[in-house]
DNA sequence: ATCTCTGGCGTCGGTT
DNA sequence: AACCGACGCCAG
């Protein structure tokens, strides 16, 4: 996919681009392009090569046409961030649509290095790059609560790991050097007399980010949509940087700066949720940067978010340098699980899920449809007895045939070179087969499966959609491994038990139970 | 030929 | 029945 530039030879190749996109979903890029700009599939291929020989003038007409407006939408939509991160880095274009995150990081920091006259590292060698892999460090602090919260608070660190960094002077350049000798943290100190090459990098890039943020207020939209642009591009770097000391492949790696980062993180999450709860907050939820809470006692939700704000001016004047927490959000109802998966609702009904099946890409969309209509009945009704009825409901339609095959699709990446895998699994064996039958799958592929009836094991049971008839499809999976189990988790956190759920059954399952 | 990092859950298919 | 490694995908 190209854009040709007339007046001059500029050539974009936007596949990059839209490649990163893809390996984020399950579609095609004709889909994406569909549901994003709503222009209609059509596709060169076996199904149409009969027509193109018929009428060669007007389906090549129309093709090429159609891929012209591809290229310009795609543009369009994707080329404007990719530019600002052209313009920071200081690299063009064509380099800078196929660079990944780590590579972005690198050259702007060579090109920081430069200004500041200082000689960048060499990349590592295939040796010293091994022994880095198997560096590992402990990362961001993560506690659950499990249980339904009613009028929940959310705050979180602004920028955790760029402000810790900044603010401590972290860098491969300023760690343990000669000539300071200052307070130690985890065996380690940072210079006081120079800035860190990573510290100041980032002070740019944040510094300009709030003055784009600043003059985002002042100019036409149209002007507001490439700032908001060059806004993000900002961020996405700055949020790049803490990874990439750890990455093994960089110049300026330091495992030992990385790991003080997340070790302050820990600090300053641990003990800013020791002064919430002095403060009379309970705290029910930690991750990394930020946690949820709730008050001690009922209050009024005005109230709440007035303690809220009093506790956010309180724990700023004591946090240092330029690290801020800020209040993010009131919700008036919460779903916890586990680490990781919980969710939310606000005061417009609008539902948040993060982790649970619902955001997955590899669970059938009846397992995930059922678990959001389950938590939109307990979030916006508070309703047990009508989430049970929805899942009776969805089982009873299920063993009435009333089921559509795309929601029953499983899709799971192939994430390597077949021959690698270790392990037996439904999206490998089915690869497998059809690399037996002539066909080809690529690493990065995607694979939709449907379990359908038999005694042999799940994977010997996976099939292609296509090849599927409805009548064969294993219900019973479907019920027990795929409807159930997420359901389950969230009915389990309100407090409604397994056994409660069987009611005294013994033998009775879960299935039969539903289905009365 | 790689693809910024660690923490974490849950499935599948093995083993004991 | 309990446990474990490989795997995939998500949160932050």
């Amino acid at each position: 996919m190209v854009i040709n530039h007339t007046s001059q030879e500029v050539h974009i190749d936007l596949y990059p681009i839209a490649r990163r996109l893809l390996k984020l979903t399950k579609y095609s890029l004709e889909d994406v392009v569909y549901a994003l700009f709503g222009i209609e599939k059509l596709k060169i291929g076996h199904e149409n090569i009969r027509l193109f020989w018929e009428d060669k003038d007007k389906i090549l007409i129309e093709y090429s046409l159609q891929d012209a407006k591809y290229t310009y939408k795609l543009g369009e939509y994707f080329l404007p961030l990719e530019v600002m991160f052209s313009r920071i880095v200081n690299q063009n274009i064509f380099s800078i649509t196929r660079m990944t995150s780590g590579q972005m990081v690198e050259y702007l920091l060579m090109k920081m290095a430069y200004k500041e006259n200082m000689i960048v590292p060499n990349k590592p060698d295939e040796e010293e790059y091994k022994r880095r892999v198997n560096e590992s460090y402990e990362g961001g602090y993560v506690k659950a609560e499990k249980g339904m919260f009613n009028d929940i608070v959310y705050f979180d660190f602004r920028s955790l790991y760029p402000s810790i960094i900044i603010t401590y002077n972290i860098s491969p350049d300023t760690i343990d050097c000669d000539c300071c000798n200052g307070e130690k943290i985890l065996n380690h100190h940072f210079c006081k007399k120079r800035e860190g090459l990573i510290p100041k990098t980032l002070k740019g890039l944040i510094k300009r980010r709030i003055e784009v943020k600043k003059r985002m207020n002042e100019v036409s939209d149209e002007e507001k949509k490439l700032l908001d642009y060059e806004q993000q591009s900002l961020k996405i770097l700055a949020n790049s940087h803490y990874g990439y000391l750890a990455y093994p492949r960089a110049r300026f790696y330091s495992k030992e700066c990385a790991e003080v980062v997340t070790y302050l993180g820990r600090k300053y999450i641990l003990m800013t949720v020791e002064e919430a709860e002095k403060f009379g907050f309970k705290v029910v939820y930690i991750d990394t940067d930020g946690f949820y809470a709730i008050y001690k006692e009922k209050i009024e939700k005005n109230e709440l978010i007035e303690k809220a704000k009093e506790f956010i001016k309180y724990i700023n004047e004591r946090l240092p340098g330029n690290m801020e927490l800020e209040f993010e959000g009131y919700y008036k109802r919460g779903i916890f699980i586990t680490k990781k998966k919980y969710a939310l609702v606000d005061d417009n009904n609008r539902i948040i899920i993060k982790g649970l099946e619902f955001v997955r890409r590899d669970w059938a969309n009846i397992a995930k449809t059922t678990q959001k209509k389950v938590l939109e009945a307990l979030l916006i009704e508070g309703d047990i007895e009508k989430a049970k009825n929805i899942i009776k409901e969805i089982i009873k339609e299920l063993r009435e045939g009333k089921i559509k095959k795309e929601d029953l699709i499983i899709y799971t990446q192939i994430t390597k070179d077949i021959k690698e895998y270790k392990t037996t699994a439904p999206h490998i064996e089915l690869a497998k087969r059809l690399i037996r039958e002539g066909k080809k799958v690529n690493v990065g592929d995607v694979i939709g499966y449907i379990i359908v009836k038999g005694a042999k094991s799940i994977s010997e049971r996976a099939k292609l959609p296509e090849e599927v008839d409805i009548k064969d499809v294993d219900i019973n999976y479907y019920i027990d491994n795929q409807i159930l189990p997420p359901i389950l988790r969230v009915m389990e956190a309100v407090g409604v038990s397994k056994n409660e759920l069987k009611k005294d059954g013994k033998q009775i399952t879960l299935d039969s139970f539903f289905k009365t």
